[in-house]
DNA sequence: ACCCAGGTGGCCC
DNA sequence: GGGCCACATGGG
């Protein structure tokens, strides 16, 4: 079933090329960035630390707070992003010599842990990092990854960790198929199901016997559960 | 004028 | 462990 939705979404939506970056600490800082955000306004404040010269963990340790605040403001909770990205930077100073490579030579089992202790870096932004920044096989859930699993009954969800858990004992370790995995339930997530209750168009609808639509949005109603075969 | 986006930490119970 | 809240810009 696991296999089979995935197989159904990349035909319906194609390779979604994530994650567009030069340089696996640009992966980083818009990991850091995306939180709760666009990536239309994520990309413009990359864009906007390029410009400035400040897209290295050298130059956004040597930047005033102020200053970078106003240059990533597009990406929304700015002060906090901002600080965000110093510890981080900090971190990789400290720990790696702000080497990127070096980090990505540590064993996942011992990086994801060092990752979640930094505040502001949570389980999918650790997640994130560990997978499209550092090749490591971890599967990323998101709220979208969440939702549409219960809602079609791949499992009842217990937490992020028991989410996690799930997809990665059930697919292969593998690095190309977890980034594009991840990537396709959120194609999925934002494309379907938003406005109406139900999509007739749902591309892995034929899957699910009680498929229930899915919407996101903590507020909207979660839908009336119109269901169909 | 809403509603929401590739979350997280800090509270409270 | 779960439920709520602040954080903030830009686009529909």
């Amino acid at each position: 079933m696991i296999k089979k939705i995935f197989q159904k979404l990349i035909r319906h939506f194609g390779p979604q090329h994530w994650w567009p970056a030069g340089s696996p600490f640009e992966v980083i800082v818009g990991a850091i960035l995306t939180q709760q955000t666009s990536w239309k306004n994520v990309e413009k404040a990359i864009d906007s630390l390029k410009r400035v010269k400040k897209l290295s963990p050298e130059a956004i340790l040597k930047t005033p707070d102020g200053l970078l605040q106003k240059i990533i403001r597009s990406s929304g909770y700015y002060k906090q992003k901002a600080k965000k990205l110093k510890i981080f930077c900090k971190f990789l100073e400290k720990t790696f010599n702000c080497n990127v490579k070096m980090m990505r030579s540590v064993r996942l089992s011992a990086l994801r842990p060092q990752l979640l202790s930094l505040w502001g870096i949570g389980r999918e932004t650790a997640d994130s990092i560990l997978l499209y920044a550092l090749d490591k096989p971890v599967f990323v859930v998101d709220a979208y990854t969440i939702r549409i699993g219960e809602r079609v009954g791949l499992f009842r969800s217990e937490g992020y960790e028991h989410v996690r858990g799930f997809f990665e004992l059930k697919l292969a370790h593998s690095v190309t198929l977890y980034k594009e995995y991840h990537a396709l339930l959120v194609a999925l997530g934002k494309d379907h199901c938003k406005t109406k209750p139900v999509c007739a168009q749902c591309p892995i609808r034929t899957l699910c016997d009680r498929h229930q639509g899915y919407s996101m949005g903590p507020n909207r109603a979660i839908l009336k559960i119109s269901r169909y075969a």
